[in-house]
DNA sequence: CCGCACATGTAAGATGTTACATGATTGA
DNA sequence: TCAATCATGTAACATCTTACATGTGCGG
């Protein structure tokens, strides 16, 4: 239900159309939890059945167009309150790269060099990604982020941005160490290329 | 299809039960990739069907029953070779606990401490799994991976033995930076509490 | 008038979760 | 003989992925 939650906690800012929601799970949010715009529409339906939300058709364009907005509800914010309360779950580890870099004994030695390179890649983006988002944070240049804070007062916004921050800085901490973790293996197959016959550690 | 894959390594050890290898999903593999009995004996099947194995059976206890032993086959293991050659998919990410963490502001104070606190004791746990199945493979007291090394030439023990240390390290290090994420959210929760208005950082 | 952003989905299939179901064997 | 382990699943549901589908508005 994590996919409801951010959904909800982006309409918490304001209301917005699914459009708007789709697009921010591209970037902000979707960094903390992503979703597909095929699974964000049906969820606002069955949201808006439930009360957590509410829609209403807003025009668009010059000619008798609307688009429909939808707004949180008080159902819909004891409902984030509730969800803070319970319990997380974990779900147990999936992970395909280390999946493979545990059987890299399966693996031609370029194969598994592209692999640990890729991973080093992959995740040097999301470090850079990450400053972004915490950049327009500090900066207050996410439209999303200064109608929040328009909704508390300012003592609170402090915290508020901290907290965000905080989340992101979890991600970076994660991509840091498989940063390290990538360049360490690729120090281990050079040394095993090297033919030495290294010690476990 | 990495579980697929996480079967076919397992096979690659010796021929095994589906209920061999649906306990070592409870630890061993299952740390890397884990998946519940369910899903475990329908795909044996479906591979089965592909060849990727062959299911034969064995005697089991004093009178007639038996039970089916699965063995990986030449296709399997090119299967293995070519998973290794292909590109890594990374899944974006989804994070329930970094989710929460960025919108605290729903929390109680009780809730918010709690979710990290508990977040803590988690990642605890997983660092001494972890190193349990380290030590595991130090000394060598793993039935599976016995039985894997006596299929290689003493001089690449040390290697396979390698990367399977490298992998659960790399579990090591993400629980490690977790645990240093939640210990600086509670840090940050209590200055909050001081009402300190503190900086961004 | 053309292309990009805005707006809103459906549909099929793969994957994962949770709960239930059943019987044999072995060791205390 | 009783409980734990071994053995093998099914069924229902939730979730996620991928691909497809369609039309409007707006700025250059």
């Amino acid at each position: 239900m994590s996919l409801r939650s951010a959904l909800l906690t982006l309409l918490s800012a304001g209301p917005h159309t699914g459009y708007d929601l789709a697009k921010n799970f591209h970037s902000s949010v979707g960094f903390l939890w992503h979703a597909p715009d095929s699974q964000i529409y049906p969820e606002l339906k069955k949201m808006q059945a439930e009360e957590l939300i509410e829609g209403y058709p807003v025009p668009w364009g010059t000619k008798g167009a609307t688009k429909t907005e939808y707004a949180i509800t008080k159902v819909g914010l004891e409902y984030l309150n509730t969800w803070q309360g319970q319990p997380v779950t974990y779900r147990p580890e999936r992970s395909e790269v280390r999946l493979r870099a545990a059987y890299f004994e399966f693996a031609d030695d370029d194969d598994a060099r592209h692999c640990l390179e890729n991973h080093l890649r992959h995740y040097e983006q999301v470090v850079k990604d990450i400053h972004g988002q915490i950049d327009e944070l500090r900066e207050q240049s996410s439209d999303f982020h200064k109608q929040r804070l328009a909704r508390y007062p300012e003592a609170d916004h402090a915290k508020i941005t901290r907290f965000k921050i905080f989340a992101y800085e979890g991600i970076l901490k994660q991509a840091e160490a498989e940063i390290e973790w990538a360049q360490d293996g690729l120090a281990m197959l050079e040394q095993l290329k090297q033919g030495a016959s290294l010690p476990d550690r």
